[in-house]
DNA sequence: CCCAAAATCAACCATATGGTTGACCTTCCC
DNA sequence: GGGAAGGTCAACCATATGGTTGATTTTGGG
C-alpha cells in the first residue's frame, strides 16, 4: 500500500485519528496533548500520529522537545476530489442513461 | 472497526476495490466478469466483493448461479459529506481567524 | 443425467494494525 | 549535574488484510 490516495484512506478509516483530525481543526498541538483525552497510552498515540504524516494528512515539527502536530488539508482535498468525481461520473452516467431511454421513446413513438 | 464509516474508508483504502467500484460505475456485473481484468485470483475478488458489501458501497443479488454487483452509491455519499464538512470547518475557522485579525489590525489603528 | 460454469469456503501464509509495557533518548530547568 | 517531562523505539500479542490453492456447492444446459 504505497499509493498516496490509499494511505489517506486507511488512515481515515480508524474513529481515533479521525478525531484527533477533528481536534487539529482548531489549533496545532503538542503529542502529549493530543493523548490527553483518550485512553490509551502515548505509544499508540504516536503510532497513529506516524500513519497520518504517512499520510500526509498531518506534518509534525519539533520545537525543543515538544512535537507540535498540524493538519495539512491538501491530502484529504485530493481524496475528497476522488469522492466528489466518483459522484459525479455517476450523475453523468446517468444522464446518458436518461438520454437513452428518451431515444428509445422517440423510437417507438 | 464496526463503526459503518470506518468500513467505508477502508473498503476505500484498497486500488483494487476503487476500480472495482469504477467499473460498476458503468454497469451491473457479475463477480467473474468483475474479476476478468485482474491478475488475481476469483476467491481474491470474491473477497474484495464481500468487504465492500460489508461496507455498503455495492450490493449482491443472485439470479441463478449468477450472482450480480451493484453500486450503492448513497454509503459513499455519507463518507464524502464527512470529509466536505471538515473541509468546511476548516473554511469556517479561516474566516474566524482572518476577522481576528482584522479586530487587531483595527485595535493598532 | 451429467458435466461444466459460477461462486464460495477452508486452510494456509505473509504482512500490517492497534494496542500494551518497558527501555531509551533529548531537552528543559533547578 | 541530575531528575523529570516529552516522545520514540523495540518487543510482544491478537486480529485483520490480501493473497494463494484445492475442495465444495449450486445451477444451467446439452
Amino acid at each position: 500500500m504505497s499509493n498516496p490516495i490509499d494511505l489517506v484512506f486507511a488512515a481515515l478509516a480508524d474513529p481515533t485519528r479521525r478525531e484527533i483530525l477533528t481536534m487539529l481543526l482548531e489549533d496545532d498541538m503538542a503529542v502529549t496533548d493530543v493523548a490527553e483525552p483518550f485512553e490509551m497510552s502515548l505509544a499508540a498515540i504516536s503510532k497513529h500520529l506516524h500513519i497520518l504524516t504517512r499520510a500526509g494528512l498531518i506534518a509534525q515539527e519539533k520545537h525543543g522537545r515538544v512535537k507540535w502536530c498540524k493538519l495539512q488539508m491538501d491530502a484529504m482535498k485530493d481524496t475528497s476530489i476522488w469522492m466528489e468525481s466518483f459522484g459525479q461520473f455517476e450523475t453523468v452516467n446517468l444522464d446518458a442513461f436518461e438520454r437513452f431511454l428518451e431515444d428509445q421513446t422517440i423510437q417507438i413513438k
